[in-house]
DNA sequence: ACCACCTGTTATTAT
DNA sequence: AACAGGTGGT
């Protein structure tokens, strides 16, 4: 077999990593230096080289879309579908274990994944039975509680109180929540780790299957695996086992979920023989930014060490961009959009990031006004959608009565007379014969427990769920949920309401009926589960993957997103906007320990997203929770050293003092001009220094005039003079 | 029971 | 600024 093809085009440090024969191995990766480029690399040498099957190879990520990315890259490299192979994230991969094992991991065959939103509603619903006051008791901090636990591995049975009021609460709180999922049988995200993790960790027999079976388990992003993913990884990786796991200190930046940078170095000790290969020249950025990475990062103590170099050219300085406020910050960024656009290059070659979500709106009504294509990543997904969410808790219920978050969804949506009272009724009946509420509900027709109006109402909804169920076994997913939308009346409620909104809530349940068309069952059921439905299939897919923001993918646009969702991805051109304390780094953080040092990884995985060029913006004044803010510039960009930016400011639209403030970055410029110095030019007037280049007889100077705008010259002829 | 309107609260990051 | 939850009228 050709081995060439496959190492040509590596250097020797990728080569090394892709083509090393030991059992454990550590790819410690910079940013942009190849990281996954070497993970495919090595899953293609192992079935072409070392002619292993690739049923026998399982490769974890963080993210279906790197998943996603790293499977059709394998395959267009093997020339093959890759057929046996597991590729997946740590929740897709447990979600696929446990619905193979349902019964060994203790869940009933139709269990269903909570998100989020979904894990709050049954924690709010929980707490109210516990009368626990939800002001004194923020359900929020349940959920907090509770994930946290879990992602430590924890049971509530094996949480010490010490009779800590607090703990002890919520310990309750986790007990009752825990009872409410199994009656439900529904499952949370952490919980399909922490029970994949029991199922094997009590099934030693199923184990040994899997340890027979994945001789080769590579890992993506371990920095970011959490203790349970740690300890499923310790259980699956026997002694007969290869494990390759690929990681970067400096880009841990999901700590608050329970990510433990420390796994890299417990795998070092626990793999005493491990390789450790360290991938260091980075290919993505210009030197410039590259410097700046490594400057920041430098900041922070603990880490594991790496330094990153490129061969690659010095390029454009970081542009460091103070606007007025949030609005002329997006507008600045609008524009440099345009120009870049202008000089022949495309929308998708620009990414905006930012800290937070909350952010992307006043961005994205600037991409409006000039009419920039963009694609928002995060913030309200489709599957997170009201009215998807109704659609897909009757398409939850048909498929599986005993989910009470469904269940108490849509019991009334549409409205149909089933009122608090009522359903109040129907969760003393379920609290007391400890079943599900459909069972309770049921029940409390039959014998003629409630109230004749409810009781009609009631047994209406009942009969509307079996019917769907029934009336559609037959037909195709798309048809199905067609049917669902109609008849359960949610079209109606729908086109009934007014405004813009109602609009754009049709279109989405139209959208799901599109996605359900394309859902392709044959390649999302797996080859153990063949007895799996469509309709299941994509209720898992949905909770798994809530889906991008928006359509459209095919056209060229730029893209927004958080920094976080920004890892792993590269653009030529980079805008991050909002740098500022407190944002960021984020207040929140500042307060938690290690909050600070993870911020200034994600400044880190922010600056290194970048290939050309990169621009940092803050505003002066921004309004955040209604209030006027004046932020001051975030520590970020004074870590990065002065040689390496310029600082532009543009006399904008915007009605105020031109001359207002002094620039927070202060530099030293040529022939004692510095920037944001006001001068005075004989022929065009008073003026500002926004930028400056070159030294001695070159050096040159940007001036914004106040009459005349923006004018270019060269220090030398220029009789420019200080002014005040 | 339902709807419209008001009020208080609340925004980090995400599988 | 936006949203969930609560209040009061029908």
């Amino acid at each position: 077999m050709d081995a060439s093809s496959i190492i040509e085009s590596l250097n020797d440090a990728q080569t090394e990593a892709v083509t090393a024969p030991n059992k454990a191995l550590l790819v410690l990766a910079g940013a942009g230096s190849g990281k996954t480029r070497v993970l495919v690399h090595r899953i293609a040498w192992l079935v072409k080289v070392e002619q292993v099957s690739a049923h026998s190879i399982l490769a974890v990520t963080f993210t279906n879309k790197a998943a996603k990315e790293m499977l059709g890259r394998v395959e267009d490299m093997l020339a093959m579908p890759a057929r046996g192979m597991w590729v997946g994230t740590f929740h897709s991969i447990a979600h696929r274990l446990l619905r193979a094992h349902y019964r060994d991991a203790g869940l009933p065959e139709g269990f269903q994944i909570l998100d989020a939103q979904d894990q709050l509603r049954v924690i709010k619903r929980v707490m109210k039975e516990l009368n626990l006051d939800d002001n004194e008791w923020p359900p929020k901090q349940a959920q907090w509680f509770i994930n946290a636990k879990k992602d430590d591995g924890l049971r509530p049975g094996n949480i010490q109180h010490h009779g800590d009021f607090f703990v002890s609460t919520m310990v309750k709180v986790y007990y009752a929540y825990e009872e409410a999922c199994k009656t439900a049988g529904l499952v949370d995200f952490n919980e399909l780790l922490l029970r994949a993790y029991e199922l094997w960790a009590n099934n030693p027999h199923l184990l040994k299957h899997y340890q027979e079976r994945f001789q080769h388990i590579l890992v993506d992003e371990f920095q970011d695996t959490n203790a349970i993913q740690y300890a499923w990884i310790r259980l699956l990786c026997h002694e007969g086992n290869r494990i390759t796991i690929v990681g970067d200190d400096d880009q841990s930046i999901y700590g608050w979920r329970g990510a433990k940078i420390e796994n890299i170095q417990q795998f070092e000790n626990d793999f005493p023989d491990c390789k450790i290969s360290r991938l260091e020249q980075n290919y993505r950025s210009t030197s410039t930014i590259l410097k700046a990475a490594n400057a920041v990062i430098s900041y922070n103590s603990d880490r594991m060490g790496k330094s990153l170099w490129t061969e690659g050219n010095e390029g454009e300085p970081i542009t460091i961009y103070s606007a007025f406020n949030e609005q002329e910050e997006a507008r600045f960024i609008a524009a440099r959009i345009e120009d870049w656009v202008q000089q022949g290059n495309s929308y998708n070659d620009i990414a905006i990031l930012y800290r937070s979500n909350a952010q992307s709106r006043i961005l994205e009504d600037a991409m409006l006004n000039r009419n920039i294509p963009y694609r928002i990543y995060g913030g309200l997904r489709f599957f997170e959608r009201a009215e998807i969410k109704d659609t897909m808790a009757y398409l939850r219920l048909m498929t599986n009565r005993d989910d009470d978050a469904s269940f108490e969804r849509v019991v009334n949506t549409p409205a149909r007379g089933l009122g608090e009272k009522s359903v109040d009724l129907i969760r003393a009946k379920a609290r007391e014969d400890e079943t599900s509420l459909w069972q309770a509900a049921s029940k409390m027709v039959v014998d003629q427990l409630l109230p004749p109006r409810a009781r009609t109402a009631m047994a209406g909804f009942l009969h509307l769920i079996n019917e769907l169920d029934s009336s559609t076994k037959e037909v195709d997913l798309w048809e199905q949920t067609e049917v669902v939308i109609e008849h359960s009346g949610l079209m109606d409620k729908v086109s009934k309401e007014k405004g813009e909104k109602a609009q754009a809530r049709k279109e989405n349940l139209q959208e799901l009926v599109n996605a359900t068309r394309e859902f392709d069952p044959d390649e999302m059921i797996p080859e153990e589960t063949p007895d799996m439905t469509p309709l299941m299939a994509f209720i898992a897919h949905a909770s798994l993957e809530a889906g991008d923001t928006q359509a459209d993918e095919y056209q060229e646009s730029v893209q927004m997103m958080t920094l976080h969702s920004a890892k792993g991805l590269e653009f030529p051109l980079v805008f991050i906007a909002g740098m500022e304390e407190k944002l960021f780094p984020h207040q929140m953080s500042l307060d938690e320990p290690g909050g600070l040092e993870e911020e200034r990884r994600l400044a880190y995985v922010g600056i290194t997203r970048a290939m050309q060029q990169l621009y940092l913006t803050h505003a002066e004044k921004r309004r955040m929770w209604g209030r006027e803010t004046y932020p001051s510039v975030s520590r970020f960009i004074s870590e990065i050293p002065a040689e390496l930016m310029t600082e532009v400011r543009l006399n904008t639209q915007v009605q105020r003092p031109v001359f207002q403030k002094q620039s927070p970055i202060k530099r030293k410029g040529p022939e004692g001009f510095h920037l944001g110095q006001l001068v005075q030019h004989p022929k065009f007037g008073k003026g500002i220094i926004i930028n400056y280049e070159g030294e001695g007889p070159q050096a040159s100077v940007q001036v914004n005039f106040e009459k005349e705008g923006l004018k270019k010259l060269m220090l030398a002829y220029a009789k420019l003079e200080p002014s005040s």
